[in-house]
DNA sequence: CATGATGTCTGCAACGTTGCAGAGCCCTCA
DNA sequence: TGAGGGCTCTGCAACGTTGCAGACATCATG
């Protein structure tokens, strides 16, 4: 049986079409007596309004979409979880789908892809699209950016200030009195923008404390996850001067390079010591436990959602950048008793 | 600028609204030439389909929603990534929800919560919701549930055989001599029927080696989270005679009893040997790497979306029960090189 | 040449909802 | 008593799309 329609509940109980939906909605004034009768019928037939046709009606549907590389990225899904909650808050739901690192997913889900239509907003964390990509669209679907520094000026976009994080992990391994501290997650080429700032913050963090970089120990890697780390670690490792500190560009591949060193019969963090950024949980837990730059999640996504939604409702014109504080959390991978 | 519909079209190519929505979608003939023309407008204007007009017109969305209890689960995660893989070649996008563990947005879901008209189906990862509820529900959306195994015969569901997953994780054990393996996870009551399965396959494999089982080696813990599975391995540690192994109910648990037993300088797996549930990638990188079981995410995503999709579409009648296949992952927290 | 078949194209109605304008009705007050 | 105003309630139209039935022209066939 199909599900009951304002039609079907406004014959029951004698009344218009538009008076059920204003006892719905509480729009307009209706007397005790006829609202109790009327949501009596609604009550009997279990009456739930279709959201599709009244998001036809109003032009909106209070879905905005999550665009992530994967999903299972220990940082997406905790951010995917912010993000929601802070969606949810607001009123809206969360569509969430991830791009695999494909460009041309990306492209897609910006382009032709009518889908779009459906969301009244898009948050996106981008991979591989470029700024003259995302101007070039066609669809006007709101968008804001999560966790790039890229597209200066031309995007609302939310992030940490990516080279200070990265300043900042570094200096602390050089407090430390580490003076070989390698760099794991480079990516010298155009879609790598994140890492090159964070190259850019551990250059600085040497240039301050009047230090020279040994280019040997800048490791590029593709992505970022746990294997790479840890293929990384091994090749620093058999150089003949090798590290004695390691500032990982994400904690994954922090988590790999600790596999590799533990494996490798080297102490944590006497002889290596490892810096990661995100925070994951994950970090909290392995062992030794792993000390990051930590972003403020839920700043993050809350901030997000809000843009997109002041966005969607047309009060925010001019895009906005947004920097959201992140702090250093010390743990036992740099500062902990060996293991 | 409001997006162009196929009205603006029809007016600007001269021809009838019915024959540019033929043309986009392909389905009555067309000559070639009005084809051209109408295409060529179509593109001048950027048209792209309103999805929420057509869903109204067609009573479904290409929708599914996927609800878990936690998100940032790796489990969950890993499981989410797999269902929108699954959904997406078929067409599909997925919107995702938590419910933190909180029986009344279980429930609203299911109940009044009228945004799930706007999903064709929805699968569901139940924490604390009955049968009874769900049976009680009023709205018709196609369900189908993942990983419980409960609810016999009265839905959809996906699952891996819990009991014998359990068991061939202490057979394990047992098999490599322990002789006081404890269990993590266990909970006793009404919204525990997961534990409870892997609990009697606890006790299943000690009966069939031909053991009792001490029951002060069977913890319980509220949730499984890395948290509750040190503090539940620092108990059993403080026992008069510790175990020699334990079985964690899933792998959180088994990563956060490791992180305890490292701590408390306990050699793993010569002092105390650790098996999981879930295999998640963190598992693979842990010190030491932890053996667990296996089930198949990747066939629980597929089956669960396919089942779902054919209850949307009407064919499936009647409640399947599938059993998705697992297996033994031995890694160095039962068979490795002490660390 | 009449007939029917085929190939293109069109208008109407409807999906279920809400915005808008207004219709009754009762009450108040001059 | 009648004008005006407030309170309820209603009908129409529309959101953008597609299903349906049919119009019209063309063509092959007997």
């Amino acid at each position: 049986m199909a599900a009951p329609t304002l039609r079907d509940v406004a014959k029951r109980a004698n009344v218009s079409i538009r008076t059920v939906s204003n006892v719905v909605n509480g729009y307009a004034p209706v007397s005790d007596e006829l609202r109790a009768r009327v949501q009596a019928v609604l009550d009997e037939l279990g009456y739930r309004p279709n959201l599709i046709a009244r998001n036809l009606k109003q032009g909106r549907t209070g879905m905005i979409a999550l665009v992530v590389p994967e999903l299972d990225v220990p940082y997406f899904a905790e951010l995917a979880r912010e993000v929601i909650k802070a969606a949810r808050t607001r009123g809206y739901v969360v569509m969430v789908d991830q791009t695999d690192g494909d460009v041309e997913r990306e492209r897609e889900l910006l382009g032709r892809d009518s889908r779009a239509t459906m969301f009244d907003g898009l948050l996106l964390s981008p991979l591989a699209v470029t700024a003259e990509e995302l101007r070039g669209r066609g669809n006007k679907v709101p968008i804001v950016l999560l966790g790039e520094h890229i597209f200066n000026g031309s995007f609302h976009h939310v992030a940490i200030d990516n080279v200070a994080a990265a300043r900042e992990a570094t200096a602390h391994l050089l407090d430390l009195g580490r003076r070989r501290v390698a760099a794991i997650g480079d990516q010298p080429y155009a879609t790598g923008e994140t890492a090159q700032l964070r190259t850019a913050g551990y250059r600085q963090a040497h240039a301050r404390a009047g230090l020279d970089v040994d280019e040997g120990l800048v490791v590029a890697t593709p992505h970022f996850h746990r294997r790479l780390g840890a293929e990384a670690m091994e090749r620093l490792l058999a150089l003949p001067e090798p590290p004695d500190a390691v500032f990982c560009y994400n904690d994954l591949l922090a988590l790999g390079a600790m596999r590799a060193l533990t494996r490798a019969g080297r102490r944590i963090p006497d002889d290596v010591a490892v810096v990661g950024i995100d925070d994951i949980e994950e970090g909290q837990y392995s062992t030794p436990s792993l000390t990051t730059i930590a972003p403020d999640k839920g700043e993050i996504a809350r901030t997000a959602v809000d843009m997109l939604l002041e966005s969607i409702n047309g009060s925010a014109a001019t895009p906005t950048e947004t920097v959201v504080p992140h702090r250093l959390i010390v743990r036992d991978s740099t500062a902990g008793e060996p293991v």
